[in-house]
DNA sequence: GCCCTGAAATTTGCATTCAATCGAGGTTGA
DNA sequence: TCAACCTCGATTGAATGCAAATTTCAGGGC
């Protein structure tokens, strides 16, 4: 929903949001400013503006006198998020039906195939990047800037948790499923349908995660992502 | 969605904020640094913090080198806040229908009366003042902080314009036989239903108040807070 | 051996200071 | 007269400095 000048400002804060997104940082460890200043050679100024909006995104979390940690996540925060973008998938659907171009679906089936393809070599990388692709390409036709500006907020928080190669292949093939039907729906331009599928898509979504990010915490005491039970 | 030391910089935020929703700026008026700085008492570095915090909520744009200034909103930003907004209603709807108390709908079935008797005596800003009271609680009532959150957020954009008392009876007559739906669906817990209505209800209040917009910047020359259209 | 106390050292929050950019007004030349 | 240019004040962007809070760690008590 912006402007064109790419201030030094906007710099600096795409490249610690990457760098947070990135994940190679333990969820709740502290993050010293001074670390961050030589890090990407800056005061502490510039520093702290862009914490403090990261912070507003829900990337991080700044504790009074004690710094920025990385945010850890409960389930239900996780749940809460999913949620969300459920809600962003529904509307994205219903408007991309009204605004999409015959070339727009046309690419979108050719992606779709592309992943399917990987779908059967299980090549998962390619196809998460894919099904990343597809969601944002959806999201992109309902040509609604603040709409593709929250949906990119709320998967970066999402992406930072790195579950996606860990799903079982019966939601795969769930998924895969859903995702024709999804097509079929935008084919046929039918707005109300293709926005429920999709928000019941990202619900099943939500649940193999949630599933998944459970097994796991159990599984090791310390979970990488996972905050304990609130 | 967050902690609870209510730091200063908390604080400023929520009072800059405020000032801006408040709505008492003209749009596109610039807002000096100094001039924030001795009406909240605070230093630069503090108040610059929030207003990079501001601007990533979309509430005002800073121009590089140039400072802060009230957004201005073209009719298509509104149009793409409503249906952002319409998204999140949905997925409210249908949560909380699954999640809410019986007292939680007693409580709305309240207010929704009062609000009726404030329409029939044509009272406006009680009308408007309760409107906003229902759809928060049906937020809340999701019980999604990050929900909660995001509807704030994209309702602070909208609260700013005041284009409220200015719809025509027609349109308030539809809307409370649509609030009455709405309240039919809570109480059947009929969530998928609710979840369309409240998203078809957010829809129509969309192009009601962007036909009340347009007119009103055609009227006058120079529209109080609607941009020229892009 | 463990825990509590307290002081030093780090780290954060904010104020102040310095540098760079923008804009206004005036000057000069056509 | 008008337009382009230039200079200077004002405002923003970023760096540094200082005080307060916190964390760390050493020593003493139990």
């Amino acid at each position: 929903m912006e402007s064109q000048p790419t201030s030094l400002h906007d710099d600096l804060l795409g490249q610690l949001r990457d760098y947070i997104v990135e994940g190679d940082l333990a969820p709740g460890a502290r993050i010293p400013e001074r670390e961050l200043c030589e890090k990407f050679d800056v005061s502490r100024t510039p520093l702290r503006e862009a914490l403090k909006v990261l912070a507003a995104e829900g990337l991080i979390e700044l504790l009074a006198n004690r710094g920025a940690r990385v945010r850890q996540f409960s389930e239900s925060d996780i749940r809460n998020l999913f949620e969300v973008i459920a809600g962003l998938d529904f509307v994205a659907g219903r408007l991309a039906c009204e605004r999409i171009s015959d070339e727009g679906i046309a690419q979108i089936e050719c992606i779709h195939l592309e992943m399917y393809t990987h779908y059967m070599r299980r090549e998962l990388n390619d196809y998460f990047r894919l099904n990343q692709q597809i969601h944002q390409a959806i999201v992109d036709a309902a040509a609604n800037p603040v709409l593709s500006a929250n949906y990119a907020s709320a998967n970066a928080v999402i992406r930072r948790l790195r579950y996606a190669a860990n799903l079982n292949s019966d939601r795969l093939g769930d998924a895969m499923r859903e995702h024709e039907a999804i097509l079929d729906a935008l084919r046929r331009r039918a707005g109300e349908e293709l926005g429920l599928k999709m928000f019941d898509h990202m619900q099943k979504k939500r649940e193999a995660v949630c599933k998944y990010l459970r097994e796991q915490s159990s599984a090791s005491a310390s979970a990488p992502n996972l905050q304990p039970a609130d």
